[in-house]
DNA sequence: ATGTTATATTAAAACGTTTCGATAATAAAT
DNA sequence: ATTTATTATCGAAACGTTTTAATATAACAT
């Protein structure tokens, strides 16, 4: 393995030289930098990334943490956003730690070893995640970023998923396409995004003039007070359907939710989306493949990951700025469940 | 942030008796070895891991290679493989670094940022891999383990499933139920697992004397040459059908493509299981969730990243070991599908 | 000519470890 | 009592960078 001095060697410059080249600081002449240049390539030199840490003092890499449960359950959606930012750091010099906590945590036992042993700059955090451990940051002074999450109060940095917006669109479909009695299924609403897509659900049915008073309202509303999944999209389509007139559409808090509402209603041998029409929020993967192919609203989780890269290493840049909300736009999906 | 000077000073004792005492190497007397425990305590002192890194030379990271359709696809199975050596890895000191490469890799251009810059001490791969990639590593002599995979005429350091034997069950199994006509739908051999599944597959049936010929054997078995997917599954389900008399269980390459398969059944308002049984391989997260509930071969994704992470460290440390293959084992969940 | 500023290069210190070799003290063997 | 081996500690060099401050040259205004 080449080192600095040897390219400095070989350049016949001294390594302060080769250190500015690399780095593109202070004053080089044109000429000299083009040796130098010529010597690295020669050399095939890669400048020692522990040495460059210890003497910056910045680690270069950045933690990923993700709640279990998200990581290896149904859901493929946190994994597409590692991604983007995975793509996102390829281009920068900095690595991605990933790893995983549990809902039950304790800042004192839990701590990621990244941060015991402060080996990152900064640190974004994925869905629903500990407050606690959020609490710990912030204390710690530690950057990081919320990737589609939110802690009612607080103002932190974060990337958004445009909730809202994409839910009204959603029931807006659903209206156009004439359906009148639009239920909604979903979990916790202790999920900022959830509870915001139910705010955009219930806005779009005012604005429609579909439904007016608090009580219809709740008529065809199914919300459980835990973590979503299939399973609530199950009792969510059955509790919904023992309604009268039982409800012509149901959208779905996401995709997970959706795919256990579509699950339930096919055992019923009811149709989709004849007799009740189908949507989701999120697009995973599996919405392409299932029967019949499932509405719903496409977030861009590579962008989500890239734009969430992009806000951490400002922010570790510039510690001192106000916090920022980003928001990311989603689309809507036509597909065969509406 | 303390350093080794600061515990030094603190426990009176030179900084090289505290970096005997941090590596448990050479002699140092327990009173004082005690001493400077108690300084580490005291100061909350972590050893600074650039510093570490730059005089030992090891960069204490560890690379996950997967393709890229594997990581973010359908399939959850990787990224639990991931969560297997990341557990492990816990209980070290390195840090693994996760990323994808595309099916058409070129080492000139698209090799792993971490390999470029030297930046592993070892990698892991899972699942299909470019072969060229793989070469690459053996000629630059980094230490690397296949996970779930295996080049053909090449003996290298791997973690296998027992896909034989798992599908040897698999059969034995249908076959005990009472099935006669037991299909095979598969993706492409090119890789071995899936290989190794058809071989446990054709080899149980001669076992039980269920098919003796070529022609037979022919018959039954539906084998595309792409990547494995539901859609195989579907197509395969639907050649399948059109033999008579028709299979009444189908033996699937992994889960995906039962899941695929049951769609297709399904579609055909053929019953599960009781026309047609079926049985996946891998099971999947959404192997539980699915209708009905798919029996299939239930792989330790877990254990598998763990081993994968426990041999590339022997292999780290003693690079001239000649290769080793391990065997993980797998067992039969029997749900509502057979 | 003279001071000022901008450009270019470098020596040396610093970053926080590990490890080699030296030295000292203690124990064991003659 | 003297050598030899074992145990214990430490100083100093090494790892490969970045960065500060010093110095040198060139360009430019006065």
């Amino acid at each position: 393995m080449s080192t600095i001095k040897d390219i400095a060697k070989l350049a016949g410059v001294s390594i302060s030289t080769v250190s500015l080249v690399l780095n593109n600081k202070g004053y080089v002449r044109l000429e000299t930098r083009q040796k130098v240049l010529d010597a690295i390539q020669k050399m095939n030199y890669k400048p020692s990334r522990p040495a460059r840490k210890l003497a910056t003092g910045k680690t270069g890499n950045i933690g990923f943490v993700i709640w279990e449960g998200h990581f290896y359950e149904v859901e493929m959606f946190y994994s597409e956003v590692f991604l983007g930012m995975e793509y996102a750091a390829r281009k920068s010099d900095s690595y991605i730690l990933l790893t995983t906590v549990k809902e039950e945590f304790d800042p004192k036992k839990d701590l990621p070893r990244f941060l015991k042993y402060k080996d990152v700059d900064g640190v974004a955090l994925a869905g629903r995640v500990p407050h606690a451990l959020v609490e710990y940051l912030d204390h710690q002074c530690i950057p990081f970023v919320l990737i589609d999450y939110a802690i009612p109060g607080r103002n932190y940095n974060c990337i958004q998923i445009d909730n809202y917006n994409g839910a009204f669109r959603a029931i807006e479909h659903l209206v156009k396409r004439g359906r009148k009695r639009i239920g909604f299924v979903g979990g916790t609403f202790f999920h900022p995004s959830i509870k915001e897509r139910y705010r955009g659900y219930k806005e779009a049915l005012e604005t429609y003039g579909l439904i007016n008073d608090q009580a219809l309202l709740k008529k065809y509303t199914y919300v459980e007070n835990v973590e979503t999944s299939p399973s609530i999209g199950e009792k969510g389509v059955a509790a919904l359907l023992t309604q009268t007139p039982a409800p012509d559409a149901i959208f779905c808090c996401n995709d997970p939710t959706a795919l256990g509402a579509i699950k339930e209603i096919q055992k019923r041998q009811i149709k989709i989306p004849d007799d009740i029409a189908v949507v989701g929020f999120d697009d995973i993967p599996t919405a392409s493949f299932c029967t019949p192919l499932l509405t719903t609203l496409h977030v861009p989780k590579l962008t989500l990951g890239k734009e969430a890269f992009n806000l951490l290493n400002e922010v570790i840049d510039r510690p001192n700025e106000p916090p920022q909300t980003r928001v990311i736009g989603v689309s809507l999906i036509e597909r065969e469940s509406s």
